[in-house]
DNA sequence: ACTGCGTCTGTGACGATGTCACGGTCGGTT
DNA sequence: AACCGACCGTGACATCGTCACAGACGCAGT
């Protein structure tokens, strides 16, 4: 077994390509909290992650910050991806959430590889055009979009199948690129309402079905 | 002389590829204000821009709207680059704000280049990662600047070498995803600064230095 | 248990931005 | 001249961001 099994577009590969994959990659760990990259470096390696998450985020001068998206287990990270090709640096910073496992390709293999292997030049810019669609939508949320709802999908998506949303106010609303006092005042109005139920540093959605019907109204 | 002439890029590729490119591209008009592609559609064709440019915008259900980017002489548009490799429908319109004349490149034709070409596939694949990390400062931009920042840098922007900005206040309002409110209201108070002259449709820029040290400060 | 101490949360005041509802002005057309 | 649609100005109010500060909570050390 060998880490491409936890990749199934790369698993599929034909040969030579899949072994010179596998051949080139090394598989690296880091803990929880480590900084994969930041903003101002030049990546070295193309990323796979095969366990935990990384959480991509855009820190602006004045502190704020705002999460861009998330590379979870067998996918690729969109901005090494496009900083490798167009051989630029980082500009936002990548965070593990968890302990991570990934493969690191050096970036000629990287290269070698993109211009060999049709197949994976595919999986490579199918995840690249995927991720673009999301800053798209991204980008509506921010300009468009009320608080209040946005606070409401995130958290029934943080939550994922338990009702447990284990962040404090300033996590949140780092996740939303707005300030603290905002996100307090809306949990308030949601404890209010019954929806949730706030404890220090953790919350539990009560009524996810009422937070459902926020964002689908107006 | 081919079309090719215009894209330096392209113009150095090595033989077979330059010719194989230039054959199976087709030269095509719009008039100014045609819609070159809208939400829902599946991309049909690689586009190149040979003259004109293109204003890629998103529009929110409210009939809110927000340039994210143009395409101009030269250069090739992301969106369709990243739809058509990764099979998706078209997320935000394009318009076009002169009379354009582009080259359109049939997918079937595009994916054969992209796999037969390096110097074909770094050039298209430079223009996507380019266009990327100007998303990311676009959402930067909309998360965290204020708008009479935004405003003034968009303004010397669009003026390019000229001192005149011939756009309706919501026009300018659609560039920056706000309303046209906002944007009365903070070119009243430029030109009580007399920062600006303002005209039924259009504004000229009369302090550009002090539009520029606007955007310095803080 | 008591005491610090840092982090987290709540809140009022206010500024900045977005929304709504108008009314006035300008240019072109009939 | 009269009309009409597009463009612009403005007040009132809602929402969101910023600032300042206070209280509550958990943990470490005693």
């Amino acid at each position: 077994m060998t880490w491409t099994d936890h990749f199934p577009e790369l698993k599929k590969l034909p040969e030579p390509s899949q072994s010179m994959v596998e051949r080139a990659g090394r598989v690296v760990s880091l803990p929880a909290g480590a900084v994969v990259f930041g903003p101002g470096q030049p990546p070295q390696n193309y990323l796979l992650l095969i366990n935990g998450t990384v959480r991509v985020h855009q820190l602006s001068e004045a502190g704020r910050e705002i999460v861009l998206y998330r590379v979870t287990a067998g996918e690729s990270c969109a901005m090494t991806t496009a900083c490798l090709i167009g051989d630029e640096v980082y500009q936002a910073e990548g965070v593990a959430e968890t302990p991570i496992e990934a493969v690191a390709l050096p970036k000629a293999a990287f290269d070698e590889a993109i211009s060999k292997s049709p197949e994976f030049r595919r999986f490579v810019f199918a995840a690249l055009s995927s991720r673009m669609t999301n800053l798209f939508k991204l980008i509506e949320e921010v300009a468009f979009s009320r608080i209040d709802i946005r606070l409401a999908q995130r958290l029934l998506d943080l939550a994922g199948d338990s009702d447990r949303v284990p962040m404090t106010h300033q996590q949140l609303a780092s996740e939303l690129g707005t300030a603290r006092e905002v996100i307090s005042r809306q949990l308030t109005e949601f404890q209010r309402r019954g929806w949730v139920a706030t404890s220090r540093g953790a919350l539990t959605i009560v009524d996810a079905a009422a937070l459902r019907q926020l964002i689908n109204a107006r």
